[in-house]
RNA sequence: GCCUGGGUAGCUCAGUUGGUAGAGCAGCGGACUGAAAAUCCGCGUGUCGGUGGUUCGAUUCCGCCCCCAGGCA
């Protein structure tokens, strides 16, 4: 692809950042500027249900700001970062078609990064084969289906300790599945890129000990909204637990154990203030390492200015 | 006031029969291909409460002092 036909691409922005950073206030800052259209990219904000504990915009907001791919599927459900590109592939054409930009905002890094390069064309998770390896893990333990993993895929092997298990599980999956090693199909992924011409922009506080002030006050402040009652009518329903992506997302994985008796409140707190600093950790490990990032100040007196100078010189 | 425990990493604590110390948690760095708000890996110098003494050498033994908890008055 020439250079020439590349600056036809349609225009796209990713608008990421840790936790508390901010990204919403400045997403629906630049949508009444420009005509965008916000994808979600949030591993947590897909379930309906969870709202105060995930942050979710305000009901208000997200009425005149429509958000795509909030409140698409139940608690007791899963999604993946390979559902997420296909989502977020047929969206924004859609929204390209429409005249309109994706501004897509979130702190999911893997699904950015999927969205970014493409994956391999593996099976998705199966239920029954998953269920298989943890039966045999119990009985034979994890280290047992290391040795079997190097076995079928020395190199998944060498690459994927034996306390990684979920990583351990999904690689074996893959094989029990296709009879094909992992490796072997990352090997032969195409690439797949982007069919925009992306922006990135990142949003954080330069200091971090801010970006822990901001965390542990919304914490405090989600309490004071309800986030307990919010949990405990999940808890209550009696079908969910904590082996779900969805329980397993920081507060209410902490939330939950409170519930159950396992943690005194003030522990629950503290837990749960110290998951979501860990979160916003990893999430700033990825963005230091993501291509042509422009970094925004959250305590910028003039955020939105700012980003519209990075956006004005490619849109 | 007296007695007994304690005072060691940001926190909770272990330990050194005298040769200046190490776990968990936190924090920091990193990895990341259908669970990713997940999962995993790496990183431990701190006047060992203060001060004097004994000793080649004290965080460790001894004296005094300070602080905390409990008990007795």
């Amino acid at each position: 692809m020439s250079a020439h036909e590349e600056n036809r691409l349609a225009p796209a922005v990713f608008l990421m950042g840790p936790t508390a950073s901010g990204k919403t206030d400045l997403a629906v800052a630049l949508s009444k500027q420009l005509p965008f259209e916000i994808i979600s990219v949030d591993s947590a904000l897909i379930y309906r249900g969870m709202n105060i504990g995930t942050a979710k915009p305000e009901h208000e907001i997200l009425t005149e700001f429509p958000h795509h791919l909030i409140d698409i599927l139940d608690p007791a459900e899963s999604y993946s970062a390979a559902d997420f590109r296909r989502d977020a592939l047929a969206l924004m054409a859609d929204i390209t078609d429409r005249g309109r930009i994706p501004l897509l905002v979130g702190g999911t890094m893997m699904y950015f990064k999927v969205l970014r390069d493409g994956m391999a064309t593996m099976p998705s998770a199966d239920a029954g084969i998953r269920q298989q390896l943890l039966d045999s893990a119990q009985t034979q333990g994890w280290a047992f289906l290391h040795q079997q993993l190097s076995e079928v895929d020395p190199e998944a092997a060498l690459r994927i300790k034996p306390s990684d298990t979920q990583r351990l599980q999904r690689a074996l999956e893959v094989y029990e599945l296709t009879g094909k090693p992992l490796s072997q199909w990352h090997r032969e992924q195409k690439e797949q890129s982007l069919p925009y011409d992306i922006v990135s922009m990142a949003i954080a506080p330069n200091d971090r000990t801010l970006l822990h002030e901001r965390i542990a006050l919304r914490f405090r402040m989600m309490l004071e909204s309800g986030f307990l009652e919010e949990t405990t009518r999940l808890y209550q329903r009696g079908d969910l637990n904590v082996s779900m992506p969805s329980v397993r997302s920081v507060g209410y994985r902490q939330a939950w154990s409170y519930l159950a008796g396992e943690l005194n409140y003030d522990d629950m707190v503290k837990k749960s203030i110290i998951a979501t600093r860990q979160l916003a950790k990893r999430q700033l490990t990825w963005l230091r390492s993501w291509p042509d990032i422009h970094w925004l100040d959250t305590f910028s007196n003039n955020l939105t200015g700012d980003a519209l100078k990075v956006l004005g010189s490619i849109l």
